[in-house]
DNA sequence: AAATTATGTGTTTATTTTACACAGTCAACC
DNA sequence: GGTTGACTGTGTAAAATAAACACATAATTT
């Protein structure tokens, strides 16, 4: 059962020289990044779209993508994308999922790492120059094109997974918020509705919301209190044991 | 601010050129599949490593991976490196995180895609016919060549993560398992001790525990009562909405 | 000033989690 | 064959968390 010690170091030899052939010539593939651009607006999560290149695909909508470069990392390109589409260096980004099926793009074998970004609509609103790129409704999203729907389907799943257990939702607001407005957010991320006072006790008990002994304004009713997130005390405090759930 | 359709077309048209010849030539870099394969034996978390083709990482262990052939879809080449290597089809098998630093290998430009595994020890034990493959605790590994620490330790805190959600834990044990192996399984993956009577209470109020009417043998104590995991149940009923809660 | 619309605060109840104790059964040993 | 050791199997009380629910207050609009 046990090979011979020699054997198993001309295996070796072999597998290494292999691997170095293999790694240098053939046996490649075009490795791209897309990236589902999420937005809030108008108490609506929106996501970044832009018309397909491709006339095979003309008036369908692709997530926004790059080729990576041989000498960028995954998420640099990943940012290269952001920056150059919304204007915005500072934004929230975490890779979801690669997809590589063999036949999953018309122009050969590209794989593809999907990358999850939220951004603050108000922010960057105006930096959109491209009348080809826009905002859709997440509900409205159907029938991109290539595999986009099924990238971007299994990003808006782990957005709704991902938010309920780290604040990363809050990048999608502006830094200082109402309860309300991030009651509005969690509403329209995870499409239901909360209970308004159970909402805020919830987050209060938490203890990462700053006061800013400030209001809102400029609202048609009674403002709000305004408060920002506590990123640093988050990082000391985040759960680490939650139980187990299924 | 808007530029006029015609440029916007013309953009489209080069972009698609350049889309074309950057998939079939250039830009192209090698893919590989590295598995981190858990098990569980001797109330250990256990993963399977292999000794390092390559003299610079001579005498240090690497995980179990290949290169994608161009004809190959990454889930299905993670099935030909966990059947190759342990013999066994019919594994639990996830996707986690995709690893693409520019310089993370020391032959060139090489993307990997990390994949989670876990495997009942007990049903392939005796099919690694290789000897420069073993088995190592999980608390005991250190010092992986190349970034596979970084990889295997990404992976090790996913799972510690996702078994407290998903029931892919009891992919480590053999079909009919006791509550003890269970809660054993459970305090090795997490590294905690918890208390056998509402470790018990959870899971039978989870209601996917199975009674076979059957007992351990062989074991020089009580025997205790076996149990198998009703997927079935689960997917039926498991839990959508889980809290807000960071 | 009256009406509208949100904000802001508790309380009560139900559910879930934690902490903790004792009786029962099998195997091994003497 | 009785005693011991080791683990199985059950229950309950207290604490913490989540869910359901109501009213007074403060701006804005009309």
């Amino acid at each position: 059962m046990a090979e011979p010690l020699k054997d198993h170091l001309q295996k070796s030899i072999k597998s290494f020289k292999v691997v170095q052939s293999e790694v240098q010539s053939i046996n490649r593939v075009a490795l791209s990044i897309d990236c589902v651009i999420f937005g809030f607006d108008e108490n609506k999560l929106k996501v970044l779209l832009i018309r397909s290149d491709l006339e095979k695909y003309q008036n369908k909508w692709t997530l926004l993508g790059d080729l990576v470069k041989p000498n960028e990392d995954l998420e640099t390109s990943a940012y290269h994308i952001l920056k150059q589409r919304t204007g915005l260096n500072d934004v929230y980004l975490e890779q979801v999922h690669t997809f590589g099926e063999v036949c999953r793009h018309p122009g050969g074998r590209v794989v593809t790492v999907a990358y999850c970004s939220l951004i603050n609509i108000q922010h960057h609103r105006l930096k959109i120059h491209d009348n080809e790129i826009h905002w859709h409704e997440v509900e409205k999203v159907t029938e991109l094109a290539f595999d986009h729907q099924k990238i971007f389907d299994s990003c808006y799943k782990w957005l709704q997974k991902r938010v309920q257990e780290h604040p990363l939702g809050l990048s999608l607001l502006p830094n200082k918020f109402s309860l309300r407005e991030l009651q509005n957010l969690y509403e329209a991320i995870l499409n239901v509705k909360l209970d308004r006072r159970n909402f805020r006790k919830k987050f209060f008990s938490m203890d990462f919301l700053v006061d800013m002994n400030e209001h809102e304004q400029n609202v048609p009713h009674r403002p709000g209190r305004l408060y920002k997130f506590d990123y640093e005390k988050y990082e000391r405090n985040k759960k680490k044991w939650s139980g187990i759930d299924f």
